[in-house]
DNA sequence: TGATTTTTGTACCGTATGGTAGGAAAATGG
DNA sequence: CCATTTTCCTACCATACGGTACAAAAATCA
């Protein structure tokens, strides 16, 4: 639990930072970082504009905050899905079905990630964007090669097979289901692609054991 | 070549709208379509605004018309580097290393697609750009598949191989290779994650082929 | 209770934005 | 040469935007 903190100096504030920002997550979410408005912050969290400024600084600090909260959250939902007790295919096929209930949701539609559908919009303008956008999604690679690595080690998947490349390509399932529900793909696509791609990083073998070589 | 139209009556345009096009995609693609103003693509064009409304309608309909042009090249482009002549390999091998050198390109840093980097983003709150971009990537999905379906009937990929499927996980592989340009990946990387990509649709297997199985 | 601290909320500021009116300019047609 | 047609360009408009000044409100502290 976190700690009661004591009550505090002056007037009590009438929101909760944590769940504002969550709120202002899914405004960002929905239309991304330019087509946002601060009034639309303003209405997605309930608070007014100074005290937005206040509690998060100018608009763009918000969002990367915003983008840092995904990342925490992205991170958690990861280690949760990928358990490591079953098998390797068990632990992918749980967390794409995560995350295609994830970027499903969304009060106005599908909103996919929000790194690859907002941040990424905004990365080739904004270093700093760029640069948290890069880190958050290197750290879902590393999480997918960590699992990939154990499940080889594990007798999951052959010797020959790369951990770092095939985390990588389980990262491109998580890209092209995000895009895909953004623009409007119905579940039952997404849910064949993430067993198709489940499949593949599965059945992967190393360059020297491919029986299907080129003619 | 086109034909030479004969002159029309009144003022001559002051410049090429195909030429312009081109220059105000340019804009969209790299700040996205909310954080590009009409000064942008004015400056963009060379065009000032009445010029600009007068040629191509409003901001959106003009971000439309980018995104059909875009289409419209991508499939060129598709049909023009997925030779149908040597192996299944070295076509999409070909095709990716163009994507690269595309979604790498760009005055203020690598852009990666604009469908999935800018129309995506929209995709959310506005249902036209969402059914735009969705056709536009269904239609290099389509064409992935018509190339692998191609390589299955001339044993490239085994029988039991599904087309419909690899075309969109070849589909994928451009996804994220747009994403991870667009937040600043190295040339090498996405190189080897297209390289890694090819490996695994053209040593895919059909399912009841598969060796490695589930534990 | 009164001083102090912190947050809230209204009202406002300068600028940027998307879009347009209206006349000058540059071509053709007769 | 002048009417007609089409485009260009300056100047402008109403609104939306991000951000802030300032006073009222609500709490603690002594």
């Amino acid at each position: 639990m976190v700690q009661k903190e004591r009550a505090r100096r002056g007037r009590p504030r009438a929101y909760d930072p944590d769940q504002a920002l969550a709120q202002a997550t899914a405004a960002f979410w929905d239309a991304g970082y330019s087509a946002t408005s601060l009034d639309d912050l303003s209405a997605a969290t309930g608070m007014n504009r100074p005290s937005l400024y206040g509690a998060f600084g100018d608009k763009r600090a918000l969002y990367l905050k915003s983008i840092e909260g995904y990342r925490t959250m992205a991170q958690a939902a990861m280690q949760k899905s990928l358990r490591y007790e079953g098998s390797l295919r068990e632990a992918l096929g749980e967390l794409y079905d995560r995350a295609i209930s994830l970027y499903l949701s969304g009060e106005h539609g599908a909103r996919g990630c929000l790194l690859t559908s907002t941040a990424a919009t905004e990365a080739v303008m904004d270093p700093d964007i760029r640069r948290a956008a890069r880190a958050a999604l290197e750290e879902i690679d590393a999480a997918f090669e960590a699992r990939i690595r154990y499940g080889r080690d594990h007798r999951d998947l052959p010797r020959s097979a790369d951990p770092a490349m095939l985390g990588k390509l389980a990262s491109a399932i998580l890209h092209t289901l995000s895009i895909r529900a953004r623009t409007g793909a119905p579940r039952a696509l997404l849910e064949a692609i993430a067993g198709s791609g489940v499949e593949l990083i599965c059945g992967a073998v190393g360059p020297r054991r491919r029986k299907i070589a080129a003619r």
